[in-house]
DNA sequence: ATAAACCTTGGAGTTTAATCTAAGGTCAAG
DNA sequence: CTTGACCTTAGATTAAACTCCAAGGTTTAT
């Protein structure tokens, strides 16, 4: 039996974080001592690990709650149910890939365009992209009056 | 000069999301009607596309207002203090995509591995793969005892 | 004059996953 | 018998970016 504290240590998590599963209904104690401390067997413990094998893919505790009761009750469903889930989540973070692939393209783009040198900022080719509505992006490398300037390598927007 | 409906349809967003950005400090109407109706002129306008072009390639609002900050006070910054804030969140970007990439590997050889079919989920390679330590995903397909099952096809872990 | 569509304000609710606080009870060691 | 480490509860707070609500005032058209 473990009490909150070495459960929390022995899965690297805070006893608070226990109490918010419990309170979550993710996880609750097997039992409860004398002066009402909770006390976690090795199945809450085997419980506890499943939880956190399924936050370390991805899975949201709404979800997790969903697969542990799937889990409590497996005969009662089916494979389809339980991939279901995944390929639903794997579908979720695909989309969130794709739009954080999108920001770094046009981040990456910006960047790129711009010196980053001590020149004042007054035609920075990111605040111009950013005022006006091109995808088209500048190179300042001119405005800046640097003939040989030592930033031109930096300069890649197809202007 | 447009009332706050009207930039709100101009611009594709919500009556609220320009109050709330008022409160913020994002964007605040350069002028009022005799009747206390907000009223936005032109320049008001280019501001809340500049927020949304800013919003598009990934930005928080926090990192906007401190972008309006430099936009607003062009000649005291430098393309480096610019660069900066790009550079910075290009990593937190990247460093978020690495995330769901692992999310996303994980979750396709755990799809992979499951026959998704309408066997019980008892066997299901999923929820052992929750249940045990182990990367080692083992496929069901034997364990449903489908000698010529039709999921074959999805067994690809290396067990 | 009255209905519809618009506007005002302050404040509450949403989502996620904790994290923190306050005020107090329990347990083991010295 | 007191100190420190641990535990209890309920409830408040955090970040982010809105979104919605109630209760009321304004504008426009008929």
């Amino acid at each position: 039996m473990y009490r909150i504290g070495e459960l929390a240590k022995l899965c690297e998590v805070k006893a608070d974080t226990l109490r918010f599963y419990e309170k979550h209904g993710l996880l609750a104690p097997s039992s409860r001592s004398d002066s009402g401390y909770r006390l976690y067997n090795e199945s809450d413990a085997e419980r506890l690990r499943f939880i956190l094998r399924a936050k370390a893919v991805g899975f949201t505790l709404a979800e997790i709650t969903e697969l542990l009761s799937i889990e409590l009750d497996k005969s009662n469903w089916a494979c389809a149910d339980v991939k279901g889930l995944v390929d639903s989540k794997l579908a979720q973070v695909n989309e969130k890939i794709s739009e954080l692939n999108h920001f770094q393209v046009s981040l990456q783009r910006l960047s790129d365009a711009c010196c980053g040198g001590p020149e004042s900022a007054e035609h920075c080719s990111i605040l111009e992209a950013l005022e006006s509505n091109t995808d088209n992006i500048k190179c300042e490398n001119h405005a800046h009056h640097h003939d040989k300037s030592q930033y031109t390598k930096n300069c890649q927007s197809k202007g």
